[in-house]
DNA sequence: CCTTTTAATTGAACACTGTTTACTTTTACC
DNA sequence: GGTAAAAGTAAACAGTGTTCAATTAAAAGG
């Protein structure tokens, strides 16, 4: 068959990317086939290839929407707390529920890692660095003013220590070391490290 | 061929641990493959899923050996060190050093993972908590005599935290985020824990 | 020593994977 | 209407993990 106007290309992307995104939300990053969501979309597998390049770029697409709706479910959350609550706290807890709820999808960002001499897109470096400002912001409120400029470095490492929490959290790490509560380890880290920036 | 007494069954599993360590060192998981271990170690891929009894096993056995490596580095580290000197910030120079000279070997301790149902085999489990005591002793070390108890749960999560930040090092996370020193960044987290330990 | 049992080893077969490419069909444009 | 470009297909290729009947060599039994 040749050209279909069944969608336009943009149409024909989306339709690609969500398909793929519920791909890898049930059966994770080990078993995910770009095949299998060619098959399901009704399109087959070179068009795949025509509109994303490669296999690493749909990945790609496929975590930058896991990215997208991570940055919403954080924004949701922030948005639901007024100015008095632990919005630093609440956003902790936002990265595990979502973590949690959408492991295969969450832990997908992690299993894939582009080659060593490439680097990723600027888009999608975007919507790492969105995700970040938005922790920024509230690390920032935290601060006392005299080092406030400190903010984005030590938003970094608390992003990092937050992770590395959930991240052991679900692969088993955790569970091998019989830990009974990781969510309550990383607000108390995250707290030791503010204790010493007021 | 039937049987041959080229190798004893230990001699075997030694011999394809060795070269998929190898194998898994120089190209990593992504591109890790159990037949090519056995075409390099002269056997077919039957006789490894005879020994191993399944690609997860071998994966386990492989992995497991990078365990015993990390552990030797990170014993040969303190050894040289004395009871004056910063012994756990040696502990995390060396997490560090280890997963940067053998980065693939290392992510593939956190690439892959189990089926959800199935849990990690207990010689496995022993290797991780292991290198888990080491760093324990050292924690409690630093740790007043009266919270000296919690130095599993603590050690736990500076585990987490070095290990949020050495993986953020690694998967390029940081290099998007422009963190210049993450090293610095993991020492000075476990410093602001420590300092409400004492 | 010779036979039988048993364990080890093989390689072909199967159903998949990502990737490339020659080919066909449709659309858009002159 | 004819032509050039774009879109889409499906087959081919070289791999993968996994299984299993067949084969062979060592061990055990008499």
């Amino acid at each position: 068959m040749g050209r279909r106007a069944d969608h336009s290309r943009a149409e024909l992307r989306e339709i690609i990317i969500s398909e793929g995104h519920r791909q890898m939300h049930e059966v994770g990053f080990a078993h995910f086939s770009a095949r299998e969501v060619a098959k399901r979309v009704g399109y087959s597998i070179g068009t795949v290839y025509n509109v994303f390049g490669s296999y690493d770029g749909l990945i790609l697409a496929i975590n930058g929407r896991t990215l997208e709706l991570w940055l919403d479910y954080l924004e949701a959350r922030l948005c639901a707390l007024d100015v008095d609550d632990d919005r630093l706290r609440g956003a902790i807890d936002a990265y595990f529920e979502f973590a949690i709820i959408n492991r295969h999808a969450w832990a997908a960002l992690y299993d894939f890692r582009l080659p060593d001499d490439i680097e990723p897109p600027e888009y999608y470096r975007q919507k790492v660095i969105a995700i970040m400002t938005v922790v920024e912001h509230e690390v920032a409120a935290l601060l006392k003013v005299s080092r406030r400029s400190e903010a984005p470095e030590l938003t970094r490492s608390l992003l990092a220590t937050v992770h590395g929490h959930c991240f052991f959290t679900l692969n088993g790490t955790f569970r091998m070391l019989e830990e009974k509560d990781p969510l309550a380890a990383a607000r108390a880290r995250v707290a030791d490290a503010l204790a010493r920036y007021w």
